[in-house]
DNA sequence: CGAGTTATTGAGGCTGGTCAAATAACGTGG
DNA sequence: CCACGTTATTTGACCAGCCTCAATAACTCG
């Protein structure tokens, strides 16, 4: 099921007001931006976006997780991003979807009329600049999870998986993450597999043998405690240098 | 061997004007850049950049193939990046490399001082948005590759490579490729088995299979003839691919 | 509680990796 | 221009890790 809001609730309460496309923006470019939005909700499982798509809009990710997804014909499927709230989806100047997005929990989003938007990028450096660091990152994260496909094992990816949950999904965003961490997998094994490059069954037998081997602690599908996170990290085959953000 | 070149060219002159970081400004945002930059070149296999490095500039490739590569300190090799003339080589507001980049063959870049490159980004919307762009453009074929790395076979992966090399080194860029078609490698096996995130022994053996099975014919290291360019992307388990990159 | 979905576990096979050796191409100096 | 040493590539034998197919168990939700 997907919602349009009518009502329009203020850029001030928003809750991702300070890391979205519009972090950058006060009083006037803050107003111009929220006379072209509205707001948009997916049930878990909705696709939001199919390859091909005409774009009439981009948005940026309220509450939720999404995942950005390519699929081969013989059903072979990767995903190539993940997207938590204040992420933005969509691309100034492209009118076509290049990529499959979907909801993977109840998502909310925030849309822009597309060609308004273009217009606001055009001449607001403080979007374009925001936009600019947030697709650097975007590439960076990218890069980095090449790495983990071309040359990690599965334990590694599957290590290196939760260490990105477990941070990213920490209420203290950027702060130290603690070395006792408990998260909810907000993926299932399936779309886990699939962001790894692994089957779900691979990703399954590592997820049991890391907490044979006392890394990790599973309750029920989802539940996950990290006894120490430093172990876990160690799993990644990452050197700890590549502790950005 | 690197050098820097005390000579200026005039930016008129340069052969990557109107794709580069620069493409969108005229006039005076062009003397800008003028001012801050100056020429190095770099001999190939020559590194550019070290993960870690300070960076004090940032850079237009003008000529030459250089890699952004990632690795592990057990020596585990990824490619996650291929740089051709005018691609832009680091970022604003980061002042350490986050990854490798070598030169592949002779290398000449263009380098601007970071900190004024990074007030000019701030205050000239014709180059953010270049910037954006292009960054834009990086990311969607970062997003290509992690398909390829995730779940592609080692024969896909190599047809995928031949024929993405085929449709580069075409001395027609952007017209149609010639069913028959023939190239010189640029990168050794090894080169191409860390871009692939595959042994180099694989890399030769499926070389061999493909040779063998009549879609490409092999002289000397380097040299490849591909008799039927439509038969090779059949290999590559792509759907109706084509009109990227 | 029961049907459907999601996850775990097992057995066996195949792809691609590892180790090793042979061959081919390249470059240098005589 | 050739001999020789070096490096790149090919090929072989073997094996490990991950995948496939299949059955069972656990969880979710009406």
């Amino acid at each position: 099921m997907i919602r349009t809001t009518t009502t329009m609730p203020n850029c001030k309460d928003c809750p991702i007001r300070h890391n979205a496309v519009c972090s950058k923006c006060e009083g006037d470019e803050l107003r111009k931006l929220e006379e072209i939005k509205y707001y948009r909700s997916y049930d878990a499982g909705q696709p939001i976006l199919w390859r091909g798509d005409p774009l009439d809009h981009v948005a940026s990710l309220i509450e939720g997780v999404a995942t950005i997804s390519q699929s081969m014909e013989d059903g072979r499927t990767q995903m190539v991003g993940l997207l938590l709230p204040s992420d933005f989806i969509g691309r100034p100047g492209r009118g076509v979807a290049p990529f499959d997005v979907t909801a993977i929990t109840d998502v909310k989003v925030c849309c822009f009329r597309r060609k308004p938007f273009e217009q606001l990028v055009q001449s607001t450096p403080n979007i374009s600049n925001r936009l600019l660091e947030m697709s650097m990152d975007e590439l960076d994260a990218a890069r980095e999870w090449m790495l983990l496909l071309g040359r990690k094992t599965a334990r590694e990816k599957i290590a290196s998986l939760l260490v990105l949950i477990a941070r990213r999904m920490s209420p203290k965003r950027g702060a130290q993450v603690p070395s006792h961490t408990e998260f909810n997998l907000p993926l299932t094994r399936e779309a886990m597999s699939n962001y790894l490059g692994l089957t779900l069954e691979t990703v399954s037998r590592q997820l049991s043998q890391l907490k044979s081997d006392g890394l990790i602690e599973l309750s029920g599908q989802r539940g996950v405690v990290v006894p120490d996170l430093g172990l876990l990290i160690s799993e990644t085959g990452e050197t700890w240098d590549a502790a950005l953000a």
